[in-house]
DNA sequence: CGGCAGGCGGTTA
DNA sequence: TAACCGCCTGCC
């Protein structure tokens, strides 16, 4: 069983609600005591934040993970190390409705995500909605995935904070599992979705998108695993071009993946949300995302990726 | 009931 | 290359 432990980091331009409430990811849940739990990297994770204090206490990825490892996996992920008030005032300048829209999500951060997750999370969030990517992506983890065994103490703190009738917010109507249970589960490695059928997957509820799943899977060992296939995305001129070569992966879908599993910030991912956002602020027409690709890359360039979660935030909340 | 939700793949003109 | 359609599912 995994060891637990806690880092303490001293944070600004952070914000939880903004960081897990834009998009970017699935597995994180506010809880009704006000601090978020999930996991990534195969580490469970609780986090509060406070007066520029962000507290991290969770599930080493094995048991003889250093505090060293831990705190660096955390750091990365959170994208600790980059400075958000430099290209905050980047975008900001010149520009009114992009200083309103940092305003709406200042706190933002682009999580640096596995990209095999990011992968089928995304395949899996074509035409659908939000609660339902989260309960599919659990019930895929649920079936499929390797199990974390958790000390039970560890979800103590959250149940003292909080009345135990609670409403808890759990996945796809089921309870949340870190009251439930102690056992969580990751996201399933590409040979064992390869290895699926579509009636395999069908208490998944993903619907057509199941065989998108699985055959990019197959795609995936076909090119000798995840691991090349990201040393390959890392180099490559257009990422988002090469993505599309996976089943159930466009260019919006090769845009998320570019953006938050592979570390590509110039990718502006181009939804119905962002189609409205640009249509609103830069008046340009809805079905013209040609013509939004090439203003997001005249005007925020590099910093494509961080423009489009404050505006995406900015217009979720319009 | 139709419409729609953070699209894609395939066909058609 | 742009426009259109069908598609699983769940919710309004």
């Amino acid at each position: 069983m995994a060891d637990v432990m806690t880092v303490t980091f001293e944070v600004k331009d952070f914000h939880l609600a903004h960081i897990f409430d834009c998009g970017q990811c699935f597995r994180w849940n506010l809880q009704p005591d006000g601090s978020w739990t999930g996991i990534a990297g195969g580490r469970w994770a609780r986090m509060t934040e406070q007066d520029g204090v962000l507290v991290i206490t969770g599930t080493t990825a094995s048991a003889d993970e250093s505090e060293e490892e831990f705190r660096s996996f955390w750091y990365d992920y959170l994208d600790l190390g980059r400075d958000y008030g430099k290209i905050k005032r980047s975008l900001g300048r010149g520009d009114a409705a992009m200083r309103r829209a940092i305003k709406a999500g200042e706190g933002i951060r682009i999580l640096n995500q596995d990209l095999w997750e990011t992968m089928i999370s995304f395949i899996i969030s074509q035409n659908n909605n939000i609660p339902r990517i989260k309960g599919c992506i659990e019930a895929v983890c649920r079936q499929f995935g390797e199990t974390i065994e958790v000390p039970v103490h560890i979800f103590d703190t959250v149940r003292q904070d909080s009345p135990q009738d609670h409403d808890w917010p759990g996945f796809d109507g089921q309870p949340s599992p870190f009251v439930e249970s102690e056992k969580l589960y990751t996201i399933p490695e590409p040979e064992v979705l390869a290895s699926l059928t579509r009636e395999d997957l069908d208490g998944c509820r993903l619907g057509y998108r199941a065989p998108y799943l699985i055959e990019t899977a197959q795609q995936v060992l076909e090119m000798g695993g995840i691991k090349p296939v990201e040393n390959h995305l890392r180099q490559a001129e257009d990422p988002v071009a090469e993505l599309t070569y996976f089943a159930g992966v466009g260019p919006k879908v090769a845009s998320c993946i570019a953006l938050f599993g592979v570390g590509r910030y110039d990718a502006f991912p181009i939804d119905v949300w962002m189609r409205r956002a640009m249509h609103t602020v830069y008046n340009i027409e809805e079905n013209r995302v040609g013509e939004m690709q090439a203003y997001a890359r005249e005007h925020f360039g590099k910093y494509g990726g961080f423009a489009q979660q404050y505006l995406f935030y900015y217009m979720r909340g319009l």
